[in-house]
DNA sequence: CGAAGTTCCGCTCATATGAGCGACAGTTGC
DNA sequence: GCAACTGTCGCTCATATGAGCGGAACTTCG
């Protein structure tokens, strides 16, 4: 019935409450406690038990802004990932999530970074959005990662990611203007011997932090996917891809699967993925659960910056 | 602008969130932290102090039941008593309030009553709500301490309030019927050589703990005012009389004025009520705070059970 | 560039604290 | 009446913790 199980009368119940006070709020030791009160400092913590268990103190954690620090910390634990950043933005519109997320991730970035890093971008409208957003960041070398995939009749004006965030930082810029995936393997082979692609991607390996997004191999869901043709998309998924990040393919335990396509894409490989020290991804959509499991079973993401819900579907997703 | 002074980003929030569920939430110590999160423990400590001073982490005491134990124990420090318990009673009808602080004192007694106690109780309606409430009690002897004083037309039917708190602890009732006051001192000396009267007083000065109210030297604030003729009241008044407990009168100061009116009660004096280790005293209502802190100040009573409202104006006064 | 703050960090050492123990009192069941 | 049980208390001793310090890195001026 009460539910103060430890309090057996009033006398005890305003103790109690008055030494936690003493205690959490003034900030005096035990044996101050003890003293004032003349008791031991041993039933003083006795009763700073009785107080917390009963529920007579209760302690929150939580903060005014949008950003659900206990969801990134119990999202950080169970994926075990360096960094993440859940918000609590509601699940609207995309382009407003993505807008959010952006700019979560700006901070993060402006946060994290150090001039001894060297950031790499993947080629993403969420990375996009991260760096419309971005303010701040110390002189570091910005490379890029994969060609771009302008989507027919979606003008990003975003091809220009990589140097706009280099202006931003204040450091070089390694950047190249060439499509994510070509018809053939030779024409591949071809521009990634252009000077300024050979030059990005002999910076690849120096990458300490790179920032990417996350799609699942399915319809909307993935830039590379709809841009892919339909008999390749379906063999792809035959050979259990599950996930894109930057270009890499992965299937549902992260492992990279290699492919006709892996030959014909400009950027990033898997191995070189997996070797960047921080990978940041930025997702959002509930659609994209297993996809971001999988990147980062893979070692391929190890930074998340995403949304509430999202984030509840990833615990409940690992947990089982 | 941002509330959270301390987290200069994301990051540092959801890091400093997470070391203080580890600590606050999970209970674990700094130095474990330190270890699992790869700091020093003095970094730990300085960000768990600066989860606490920006506000990510937030303690709060209180309890579900009617007890405000944060105003109990400020009102018990102020004014310095032995035991308080505020009830956040709604300020409605007195017969309400008393029903309350009746059951709320009946509830401090129970629990802090041990069978070494010598229990005495003075005639007042809110100690006969508590009688009346009063389920459980260390077997201890029973003493009045005052005459009564019925009012005419009012039928408290609560003469007997000794004899009833007698039975429930199951110890010997030291009562006798007499009213609290007579017309004169001659009266009063024989009332006092009555064999029950002597006997209850012979017991009074081994009294250990007592319950009493308190009355404002004022209509309608005292039992005992209102019995009084007006030309007396007028004389006390002008001798500064301010509060009466249990028959007894003092000053704004807590000192006790001597007068005819003294000489012709019939109960504790000032010095014996002095020497009662511990006096608890039931009072509502707005208009007894200077008489409340009077009989506090003059160490007639040293515990309260009292209401919020009144309970404010006494620290407010107190502070002043 | 150099000097004077300013901030952050981790150290030492005295103190505060917790785990676990045995003593003791009150309760229960025979 | 007595024995087992239960809950409370305060102890010891190893560990955790805080106050205050000095050094290093970084800023801010001249």
């Amino acid at each position: 019935m009460a539910i103060d199980s430890g309090a057996r009368g009033p006398a005890q119940l305003v103790l109690t409450a008055s030494v936690a006070r003493r205690y959490y709020l003034d900030g005096r030791s035990k044996v101050e406690i003890a003293q004032e009160f003349a008791l031991s400092r041993f039933k003083v913590a006795r009763l700073l038990e009785d107080a917390r268990s009963s529920g007579l103190v209760r302690i929150e954690i939580g903060h005014p802004g949008s950003v659900d620090v206990e969801l990134s910390d119990r999202l950080m634990s169970t994926l075990g990932l360096q960094h993440c950043v859940v918000t609590d933005t509601p699940d609207d519109l995309p382009a407003t999530m993505r807008a959010h997320l952006g700019a979560a991730a700006a901070d993060l970035l402006t946060e994290i970074v150090t001039p001894d890093d060297v950031l790499g971008l993947s080629w993403a409208r969420s990375v996009s959005s991260m760096a419309t957003a971005l303010q701040r960041l110390a002189p570091v070398p910005v490379v890029q990662l994969t060609g771009a995939l302008a989507r027919p009749g979606v003008d990003d004006s975003s091809i220009d990611v990589v140097r706009d965030v280099a202006r931003v930082a204040g450091g070089p810029a390694y950047f190249f203007y060439a499509p994510m995936s070509v018809p053939d393997a030779a024409t591949a082979q071809a521009l990634r011997r252009q000077p300024e692609v050979a030059q990005a991607f002999s910076r690849i390996g120096s990458v300490t932090r790179a920032v990417a997004g996350v799609g699942a191999w399915e319809p909307e869901q993935s830039t590379l996917f709809d841009a892919t043709g339909e008999a390749e998309r379906r063999e792809l998924a035959r050979q259990g891809v599950c996930a894109e990040i930057s270009g890499v393919l992965v299937d549902a335990d992260g492992n990279p699967v290699r492919s006709d396509l892996t030959e014909r894409m400009i950027g990033i490989t898997a191995d070189q993925m997996r070797a960047v020290p921080e990978v940041i991804a930025i997702v959002y959509g509930r659609a994209k659960v297993h996809a971001v499991l999988a990147a980062v079973r893979g070692g391929m993401v190890n930074s998340l910056v995403t949304h509430s819900t999202l984030a509840e579907l990833l615990i409940a997703a690992a947990s089982s």
